[in-house]
DNA sequence: CGTCCAGGTCTAC
DNA sequence: GGTAGACCTGGACGC
């Protein structure tokens, strides 16, 4: 194991990042080729950087975050790895007016001690394809789907290029994917024709977030709850995600009896665009104990 | 063994 | 724009 990286667990407006709430922000975060080990807290994800899979560890050390690889890598590969590390902790993100609007909030004013970063993938692509993988089935499928991928990318998620050169009877006979494999297939290779650039999708200057709610939607497989879904791991809080997990969990953790969507909605209105984030923060406080 | 449904989406009205 | 019905899979459940 080398040290990689040490870099202090602050956001991009000096607000503290909680590394223990950031790594358990989500369940896909803890799909492969991603696990998260506790005592001590650490989270492990394997990536291909250039020919080889490295395997990363990340820890909190006192107010930093310690990445360790594997594999001693040079200099090129290091900083690309650094790279990839800042993009899942969202380093660049900055939740500080958030924090300004939710201290003092009798609901959400623990957020400020560090919680809200939604650990993304490396890329967007692996969190689009991972996303469709969990809709419409038990989470059990979700994790066979991902694993299978994970097989085929020899340990790390494939890139677009592996999947859409894989013949449609993989995803059938080995991932089970079943209707979704066409769609993912389909969106490797516009991915890999360079008429979609999923990894654009962060930049906030050249997109605003309805237009990425739009492109979104324009992927097949990708519909209400999976836009709002990765628009959140995009840094993208305004939508929330509706979907069979979080309305039984909205209901309750709020007390109500029913509330259908545009009440959920409405609830959530007054933190504008961080209204998906403060739903989703809402429905995961006890996932981490404070 | 059949039906239902799980962290929905698509198509056709 | 709103709403049925179909859709892969496999685990849970009722009969």
């Amino acid at each position: 194991m080398a040290l990689l990286w040490e870099v202090p667990l602050v956001g991009a407006g000096g607000e503290p990042i909680s590394f223990a709430r950031t790594v358990h922000s989500h369940g896909c975060a803890q799909l492969p080729p991603a696990e998260v080990v506790e005592d001590p807290l650490r989270y492990r994800r394997r990536l291909r950087i250039g020919e080889r899979i490295v395997a990363l560890t990340m820890e909190a050390r006192g107010n930093e975050l310690a990445v360790e690889s594997d594999l001693k890598l040079g200099a090129r590969d290091a900083q690309k790895a650094r790279g990839l590390v800042a993009k899942m902790f969202r380093l660049d993100d900055d939740l500080s007016p958030f924090y300004a609007q939710i201290a003092g909030d009798e609901r959400l004013g623990w957020v400020t001690a560090g919680a809200g970063r939604i650990l993304a993938s490396p890329t967007v692509f692996e969190d689009v394809v991972k996303t469709i993988c969990t809709t419409n089935c038990a989470w059990s499928a979700t994790i066979r789907m991902t694993t299978a991928l994970v097989e085929l990318g020899g340990g790390a998620f494939p890139d677009a290029a592996l999947l859409a050169r894989t013949p449609l009877k993989w995803y059938n006979d080995v991932a089970r994917m079943g209707y979704r494999g066409p769609y993912l297939r389909t969106i490797a290779a516009e991915v890999v024709a360079g008429r979609l650039d999923l990894e654009s999708f962060t930049q906030r200057k050249r997109y605003d977030d309805e237009t990425i709610e739009e492109l979104l939607l324009e992927l097949p497989g990708v519909g209400p709850y999976a836009a709002a879904h990765i628009m959140q791991l995009l840094g993208r809080h305004r939508p929330l995600v509706l979907d069979s997990w979080t309305r039984p969990a909205y209901l309750r953790l709020s007390g109500r009896k029913r509330a259908v969507d545009g009440t959920i909605r409405r609830a959530f209105a007054r933190y504008g665009e961080y209204a998906g984030l403060a739903f989703w923060l809402f429905l995961t406080r006890e996932w981490v104990e404070d």
